[in-house]
DNA sequence: TGTTTGTTTATTGCAGACAGATTTGTACGA
DNA sequence: TCGTACAAATCTGTCTGCAATAAACAAACA
């Protein structure tokens, strides 16, 4: 019988860094809250070591930002952030378009079009929520980002959606007419990929990540700042607002 | 008066991540080997907690690979990580010139033209080495990536030539044929950044890169492997390999 | 001589403890 | 009532000690 390894069932640091980045990403946890090292060990039951390591990780994929004797809070993106981010995000989705036209295999082709045809189906239907469509797009691009086969690439725009999509995805998705819009775009670039047109693919995808930005940011200036809060209490506005910046 | 900092003067986890990034880029850690934490707490005069946080900062940033009751490694990229590393990294210098073409400044501008200059003195004489000559194409890039304006893609393009840059960036400089092709493309780049034209920068910054990696990847595959390798011991081929894997 | 097994040593990973700093709560005075 | 000063409590950051594991070494055996 060989000795049973005494960290079995027991959460590793990376286990930590996935739990609370997945509390993070989902909105259970929302810019600006602080990550106290004793609850967080308490909750996953270790000490406060692996709690600080786990969250050394996250603070390096800007997701949380520790200030010296503050301890860690949630990154909130300053609007000058969001901006860079999503100029960056425009560049690696252009490019993952690219490769996955240029890579992408018969079965990976189907996939790509059955996602599509969900998001055809949610497109026309006016009871979709933004959340069912944008989950339907997260299921497309996911099957696009495989058919890219860079992994580099792969974390690379995910690490940049996480950062922004949330709070921000919504927002290029919130009627109907932008879904369709949405839509449209997304076969436009299917037919690219299907057509194995790089070019042509690349080319879309960036002008539809534009757009989606544009739409996103012309709602975000027309609709009250008390709309895109999440729902539930306020922050508070005087509350020290960390800012990503390289941690190295 | 206000109370001194204890942690004056103390080396702090992201000071530790620092200058072991420092270690590993300049060479003087090589890939594979392994960071005790004993010994990096030693040298730091601080304890393990710290180090193994500082660890943990660089595992996310692809320097080093930490296994399990094993430790901590200097990761060394597997033939096809390179492949898609140099892939990635294409798409974001091109990206970078792009936008440099977009919005440099009229100083940035001049010192572009300056690090060009001395480009082309170095690609001119004879005497030059490939290790004055890859630093020289560092400046150039610095100026280039400061102009661009995004921070975001400049921490990527920086991590990402931070894993392969050392031992691979020598390469397409090797030879004096190769440093003049080099220039000529950072010629060529200086032009089209100069007309503000951010079609044509991307588009040669693509080109150019691709021909360095294409340069580089011919002349690893011709000559013995015993000259890739690092000056001194050779490395183990029974060693265990730590691939590169997302952390989270 | 080569292989396998047992032992010893070194190192990792984590829990707990300690010093310092920040924050919170309270009492006091204007 | 509001602001300030002080004190207690809380939390962070680090250090030390301990159990568990992996590597290295030595001895026995084929």
């Amino acid at each position: 019988m060989k000795s049973e390894n005494v960290n079995e069932g027991r959460f590793t640091p990376p286990d930590i860094a996935r739990a609370v980045r997945g509390m993070i990403v989902s909105g259970e946890l929302r810019p600006g809250d602080h990550l106290s090292t004793i609850d967080l060990a308490a909750r996953f039951c270790v000490s406060r070591g692996p709690v600080r390591e786990a969250l050394r990780l996250l603070e390096s994929r800007a997701l949380v930002r520790i200030l010296p004797r503050k301890g860690a809070f949630v990154n909130s993106l300053q609007d000058d952030e969001v901006g860079v981010t999503m100029e960056a995000r425009e560049f690696i989705f252009a490019a993952m378009a690219e490769l996955a036209a240029q890579r992408i295999s018969r079965s990976q082709l189907a996939d790509l079009r059955r996602e599509l045809q969900q998001l055809a189906r949610l497109a026309a239907a006016p009871a979709t929520t933004p959340n069912e469509f944008k989950l339907a797009t997260y299921a497309f691009v996911s099957v696009l980002y495989g058919a890219a086969r860079n992994p580099r690439l792969h974390q690379i725009i995910r690490d940049l959606s996480e950062g922004v999509g949330h709070a921000f995805g919504h927002l290029s998705m919130a009627t109907q007419e932008m879904r369709q819009a949405e839509y449209e775009a997304y076969r436009l670039l299917t037919n690219a990929v299907t057509d194995r047109d790089p070019r042509r693919a690349g080319d879309l995808a960036r002008r539809m990540h534009a757009a989606g930005v544009a739409r996103a940011t012309q709602l975000q200036a027309a609709i009250p700042q008390a709309v895109i809060e999440f729902k539930g209490k306020r922050r508070r506005s005087g509350r020290s607002e960390p800012r990503t910046q390289p941690v190295l």
